[in-house]
RNA sequence: GAGGGCGUAGCUCAGCUGGUAGAGCACAAGGUUGUGGCCCUUGUGGUCGCGGGUUCAAGUCCCGUCGCCCUCCCCA
């Protein structure tokens, strides 16, 4: 009988990537707790049109990498790809506009994207994310990209922040449209997928890592030229903030992302260190996808991160706490045994009670393999030995072991 | 969607020009009577990814197939 593996893309994470994925976990929620994030448990499954709605049509996303299926009820179903759209739903379909003015929510979890599985890319990958609605001051872009800078900060791991704006829609769209007129005149020059890119994604040719492109891109007319005061004006706020804040940055005029919702700021915080996949956060604005999505005029912006590239640069991690093996020596103190290991628990030690058979020395390898900090031996009394120095104390009764330990640890 | 690498013990791998498998680590037991980490001894453990072909004989050659890893595209 062949022997059932996991299907491809997919993962195990167990052992010390499961430590990583927690704490990285537990250190972006205190950090979303402490900026006054609410978490949304959201569902894994949406209506697939949400998706093309809000990520975009053309993008490569809801292209070809969602995964698609008809539920028995025949309806066409998405697994998600990716967390704002569901978020924004959520916002919308609960009437969260009506319960104040502003609404900050946090949300973990899987997304899947059906690509060719690599370091640091998963089809299904798990991502932390936050999103803020009804805030249109620059200080939320700034306050974001800050909150982003903690985590990281937090978990050790080093990134560079690159920052852009793509103005809002009007600006946009009247540069999208200088932008197209450059690109088709150059069209012969560019590769082959920049050439479909004009029509489906005109921005993304400017991220294109061809060097034929990149050189005829370095001519190209920058956004910046096409933005309106307003526009540019936040966006100068937004680099002010960031300086105030100590928040190191580079300016990308050619960072656009995938996504079709974006507007105003995005940036991305990018590390070299995990090859091609280097970004491990980003986000932006998107001040127009609650209206599109049927809610009401709502601006809003966020991020995402992806917990296995995270994981990837995460170097360390925080200290066990010291375990406490206990060993009854022979089984008539079984019973003991299973009472001292009980009380220690009761009083927070973190326990092992050790339950195999053999020899005394057997078990000791055993202890010393889990890791143990102390081993108490049970017998008609207790024998605590420190692991480290390998000295003993001997003890009459729980009482007295547990106070003791309750003093060293 | 395009390209590259690899599949031999639980893990990391060795196995030259074909002669039916090996090391290190790990695991188990022991090195005296109730005590770990080092060292020593012994032991358990392999359909050599799978299927077919060539051959007296294939882990080793040929074909196919599956799987894993990596790069590009794209993204977290």
């Amino acid at each position: 009988m062949s022997k059932v593996k996991k299907v491809r893309g997919f993962q195990d994470i167990y052992g010390e990537n499961a430590k990583k994925y927690r704490y990285i976990s537990d250190v972006a929620r205190k950090i979303f707790e402490n900026y006054n994030f609410e978490e949304i448990i959201l569902p894994y499954v949406e209506d697939i049109s949400l998706f093309k709605r809000s990520v975009g049509e053309a993008t490569d996303i809801v292209q070809k990498e969602m995964y698609v299926f008809t539920d028995r009820g025949g309806r066409e179903i998405a697994l998600r790809p990716e967390g704002t759209a569901s978020t924004v739903r959520a916002y919308i379909e609960e009437k969260m506009y009506a319960q104040s003015s502003i609404k900050k929510l946090f949300y973990e979890g899987a997304m899947f994207r059906y690509e060719r599985p690599q370091a640091g890319r998963y089809r299904q990958f798990h991502q932390i994310g936050a999103e803020i609605f009804g805030i249109y001051s620059p200080l939320a872009d700034a306050e974001l990209i800050k909150m982003v800078l903690d985590i990281l900060n937090t978990l050790e791991i080093p990134a560079r922040l690159e920052i852009n704006t793509l103005g809002d829609f009007e600006d946009r769209k009247s540069y999208i449209k200088a932008l197209k007129e450059f690109l088709e005149e150059r069209k012969q020059h560019l590769c082959e997928t920049c050439n479909i890119r004009i029509e489906t994604n005109p921005l993304r040719v400017l991220d294109c890592k061809v060097e034929t492109c990149k050189d005829i891109t370095k001519e190209a007319p920058l956004i910046t030229n096409f933005l309106s005061d307003e526009s540019l004006e936040r966006y100068e706020k937004i680099k002010e903030y960031l300086k105030a804040l100590n928040v190191e940055f580079i300016e990308n005029p050619r960072l656009v992302r995938g996504l079709d919702y974006y507007t105003h700021t995005v940036f991305e915080f990018i590390t070299d260190k995990i090859g091609a996949q280097g970004t491990v956060a980003a986000g932006g604005r998107y001040d127009k996808l609650v209206e599109q999505l049927g809610g009401p005029p709502t601006p809003a912006l966020g991020f995402a991160a992806g917990i296995e590239r995270l994981m990837l640069l995460l170097e360390k991690l925080p200290e066990d706490k010291p375990l406490i093996v206990v060993i009854p020596i022979t089984e008539e103190h079984n019973i003991e045994g299973i009472l001292t290991a009980d009380s220690l628990r009761f009083n927070k030690f973190r326990t092992e009670l050790i339950m195999k058979e053999g020899s005394l020395k057997s078990k000791m390898k055993l202890a010393n393999k889990l890791g143990a900090s102390y081993v108490v031996f049970v017998s008609d009394k207790y024998e605590l030995k420190d692991m480290t120095t390998g000295t003993q104390e001997v003890f009459e009764n729980r009482e007295d072991l547990i106070e003791v330990l309750k003093i060293r640890l």
